[in-house]
DNA sequence: TCTTTCGATGAACAGCGTTAAGTCAAGGAT
DNA sequence: ATCCTTGACTTAACGCTGTTCATCGAAAGA
């Protein structure tokens, strides 16, 4: 019975290419400028196919984004490992990396950040579905969480500080950050480096001791 | 020769009446569920009418949002106007106010908000648009660096605080703890008014003395 | 060989932003 | 009073869009 699995295998291997036809032309161009019809030309399959692989465009992009912040909670997970072999880890320092890799990354993948975070999503649609427990971006979250709690526990921070909500702050102040050198790269900014370490070092230093 | 001033003026009515439907669709609905088409039944007129006013649809959100930042530079302008009134005001308070006013207009204003800063701009046009010299955004943060500047000059921030790179680290935390409540707002944050607070004091502690 | 299954499609729908050509009433000129 | 011009406005259309539905056709099972 090699059949079925033959089909399958051949079904999620298309799916896989829709996903990365769709995520070069997303990447490149911008979720509003790629229509349905022009992911599907560069497969070379009629635009009805996608559909039977993907609810819509904004489920399509919603799993080209997952993909992409799967590599984010990669990276997380590669700091948190290469925090184990080290000998003893400064939990500050340890968040204070945790939060650069968050910028550095949305610099780095500045459509998927925008499409992730700074669309419009479509009406009716809860907005909050990027915020979903099982997301990669909470997934992300979570490490946040993680590190700043170990910044608590160990009373490098000042007495009083609720974990949930310097995670929420944090993250907010390192969004703002990557969301405007994201979407106004023309602005005359600072350095780009200045400005995250500003942003990044006055908040630790608000929690600090 | 009053018939030309007689057609003028209705010409600005009736610009003036597109522009307020418009932001009612927009406020409401966001601006890419809203089409022109809506908005010239609204003030029952032909779609092609629009055109004779307005470059484009994004051109009109533009329009729209100008009239709104308006606002907020407005609200900047009386907090510092009852800085004159007042006998002495803590520099430092002056700006964490600003920075509460900005956010609360932000809030207040979600669809506003999101169409200056949430959404993808279309291709070509140049994104920075809302950051030109001239709009009423940068107006209003040249409020916010002017607040900044006090603190500095008055010696109330550590010593080596660059004013630009302070006012626009101070920038990207309250816009990203904007963008997060209006664009989430389904997401289980901490309460609202502790989370804002949250991120402005720990900037602040930053930076002060 | 016949039937069923199901992935893929062509045609179509309703809507979009925008433009070109055309209409028609009002104002100025003769 | 008639003609001409101006210009605000509209009608019709173009080329898109995301999405759906009925249909096709090849491969698998009976």
């Amino acid at each position: 019975m090699g059949v079925a699995e033959r089909k399958a295998r051949h079904k999620t291997e298309l799916r896989q290419e829709i996903l990365e036809a769709a995520r070069e032309l997303f990447v490149n161009e911008g979720y509003r400028h790629v229509s349905m019809r022009r992911i599907a030309e560069k497969i070379e399959y009629s635009p009805t196919t996608i559909y039977l692989y993907f609810r819509d465009k904004e489920d399509l992009m919603f799993q080209v984004c997952e993909d992409t912040f799967r590599q984010l909670s990669e990276q997380f997970e590669e700091l948190h490992a290469s925090k184990a072999g080290a000998e003893s880890v400064d939990p500050v320092e340890y968040l204070r990396k945790g939060l650069e890799i968050y910028v550095n990354f949305g610099l780095n993948h500045p459509n998927h950040y925008k499409v992730a975070f700074l669309t419009e999503p479509e009406r009716g649609q809860e907005s909050a579905k990027y915020c979903e427990a099982d997301t990669m971006a909470m997934r992300a979250f979570g490490y946040l969480r993680q590190a700043v709690e170990e910044c608590v526990v160990t009373g490098q921070f000042r007495d009083g500080v609720d974990t949930d909500l310097a995670s929420e702050a944090l993250w907010a102040a390192v969004h703002g950050v990557t969301a405007l050198l994201v979407q106004y790269p023309e602005f005359p900014w600072s350095a780009r480096d200045r400005l995250v370490a500003e942003v990044i070092n006055r908040m630790i230093t608000g929690f600090r001791k």
